[in-house]
DNA sequence: CGGATTTGACCAGCGC
DNA sequence: GCGCTGGTCAAATCCG
């Protein structure tokens, strides 16, 4: 496996203004799909159970976004979930559409969501994104670390799946990564549930985790969007500018948030570090 | 040696 | 009920 890239070091991708971030928001997601480094153009693939695809045109402006995305479907839910999370049994890929393969993890002890559902329940499934890239790389890095648990054929596609879990033990996030059978240049990444931490890994090997409490701000609710090491108020303008960080140096342009206040190395570690971790 | 990956087996949902 | 399929587990293996 690749090693983990902190991001800021590798965006290729940049969102300038308001309407992007509505956008995003639009999705009810905190998480927007990272924008993976190897981008290239863009395609136009909807897979089934995905209410519909960002493209190009809708980030008008942007210069370098070719990453598209959607949040699946939700209109197959089976049962909303209360507070922020529906579920949805449809599936992002375009056969059929399958809630299966979710008893293994009522078999996990940590699983507490699982373990709650019994005989006779579908499994409640988190929201999930979808987005596709044209790359030679199977596995895009997007700032978390990530523990590959699986690899399945699938069917009517030449391309293993491949099933992937956030190395977070408290992050129950899951990750799918297959290519697109109709197009192989295309890499297509399912996120499933939410990030409850920031994890930003240094191309050196370096990793911080920044925990952050269950429910605070990781719902769809919150005006937060998240991303490895840096919180986007929504609709901040400030996102464009925490994406553009030159690969080269890997060190922050000194961005400035919403209200001109400019981002500084100290800044970025003082949302990113706690104190206490922080070598001078 | 510890963590990550590989891979065969297993399980449950779904369609017929 | 049976077979197919997707998703996950876990032991074996790999690798830094």
């Amino acid at each position: 496996m690749v090693d983990n890239v902190y991001f800021f070091g590798t965006a290729t991708t940049s969102i300038n203004d308001d309407r992007d971030t509505s956008i995003l928001s639009e999705f009810g997601w905190n998480l927007p799909p990272p924008p993976p480094p190897h981008s290239g153009t863009s395609a136009g693939l909807l897979h089934s159970g995905f209410d519909r695809i960002i493209t190009d045109s809708d980030l008008a402006g942007n210069d370098t976004h070719t990453t598209l995305f959607a949040r699946e479907n939700e209109n197959t839910t089976a049962e909303p979930q209360p507070m922020t999370m529906s579920s949805s049994s449809s599936d992002d890929l375009p056969e059929k559409s399958t809630a299966s393969g979710g008893s293994s993890a009522d078999r996990q002890p940590s699983d507490t969501a699982s373990k709650a559902k019994k005989k006779g329940q579908k499994r409640i499934r988190q929201p999930r994104f979808a987005f596709m890239t044209k790359s030679e790389v199977d596995h895009l890095e997007d700032g978390y670390r990530w523990r590959k648990y699986g690899q399945k054929a699938v069917k009517n596609s030449p391309f293993p799946r491949s099933y992937y879990r956030c190395t977070n033990s408290k992050c129950t996030v899951k990750k799918r990564v297959e290519r697109s059978s109709e197009d192989p240049t295309i890499v297509i990444t399912t996120y499933e549930g939410q990030h409850c931490h920031h994890t930003v890994g240094f191309p050196r090997g370096g990793l911080i985790s920044h925990e952050v409490p269950f429910g605070s701000q990781l719902t769809p609710s919150s005006s937060q969007f998240y991303y490895p090491g840096v919180q986007f108020p929504q609709g901040s303008v400030g996102i464009q500018e925490s994406f553009n960080v030159s690969r080269e140096s890997g060190h922050s342009h000194a961005p400035s948030d919403p209200s001109g206040r400019i981002f500084t190395d100290e800044g970025l570690l003082g949302d990113m570090v706690p104190p206490g971790m922080r070598k001078s």
